[in-house]
DNA sequence: GGAAAAATAGACAGGTCTGTATCGATTGTC
DNA sequence: GACAATCGATACAGACCTGTCTATTTTTCC
């Protein structure tokens, strides 16, 4: 799975083959097909293993940072941007599988729309924690700087993108801070 | 190339085959091949004039809408909700392209690069006409919107995303609107 | 109207794709 | 140590992929 991570979003869903992944897995093609079933299977694993990780990551970092509730919701962004810089960063694994497969009735765009809202109310229960006005509101407009900074490293290479999307949410909390 | 555009949006750059584009189009192959020469001649043409017709609609879209330089930004949101609503939004071709071709040398990823590139210099050009602090920060802020907005309209279905990214961009413009 | 250019249809090559079948080797378990 | 289950290696099927080639037809342009 960690092989298959790696390619699928180093070349993309469809660029990375069956073939390519067991051999550098170094397992049967029998195996994979009897674990997963098929190519989609294991793309959904895949997909719901990056959620599982990504969303524990990001607890772990934020929650290591400070316990302050608002700083909280800051440090999301400097999980982005210990992701931003890792070598395994090839853009939003999520927003590339719904570009490869963007039938809504999917089940890996499935899996990309379960993740995006499991990211959100992650960010609601942030905002609740702080006792910010409109929490739902602000976990939106921390989700789009979040897609935007990752859609803009992605393409510009510019790990910056997370300090910038931070420095814009900072104002949307002290907009909703409670006086 | 109306109909490779279309395709490639909607079905991806790799799950697009030549043929299927041709058979739509009723073209030969031997047509397209001496137009393009290669498929990812086809694809980077097409990201060529997506990038020159979006922007063009993007600043006919703002043009029509106000003549306050400060407005123009807003009026940018208004552009990317009428994209998001129309029946060909299958999300950002550019950000699909570069998760399709993640290889920064491949010629489609520079060709999404560019075109990323253009859109942040034309947000700038408008955040100096309308004499903003820092106008190229506030252009990479105005963009990091626009691409999170995209994102989410793509993967939640959510057209409403361009409002809620307004209204953020509203807050960004007061703080840096002179005194 | 006639020459030049471009389009068409279609076969074809060589490779890769997903998925299946076969069979021997390996592992775990009682 | 024997039995069961899994895994490994590999060949194979059938489909699809990009790209080339040939030969014919249509269009364009003077």
């Amino acid at each position: 799975m960690a092989v298959a991570t790696e390619l699928f979003n180093r070349l993309g869903y469809h660029a990375a083959g069956v073939d390519r992944v067991i051999a550098e897995a170094g397992i049967a093609k029998t195996t994979l097909y009897r674990h997963f079933g098929s190519k989609e299977g294991l793309i959904v694993a895949v997909l719901q293993r990056i959620d599982q990780q990504g969303r524990d990551d990001m607890r772990r970092v934020v929650d290591a940072t400070t316990r302050d509730p608002q700083q909280k919701l800051l440090a999301t962004f400097d999980y982005l941007e210990g992701w931003f810089k890792s070598r395994s960063f090839y853009g939003c694994p999520f927003i590339s599988a719904a570009g490869e497969y963007g039938d809504r009735r999917n089940p890996v765009y499935q899996e990309a729309l379960l993740h995006k809202r499991l990211v959100i109310a992650y960010f609601e229960e942030l905002a609740r924690a702080a006792e910010l006005a409109d929490p739902a509101r602000v976990a939106e407009e921390i989700n789009l700087l979040h897609e935007g900074a990752t859609a803009v490293a992605h393409v510009t290479g510019d790990h910056s993108a997370a300090a910038k999307a931070k420095a814009v949410a900072v104002r949307i909390i002290e907009d909703a801070a409670p006086a």
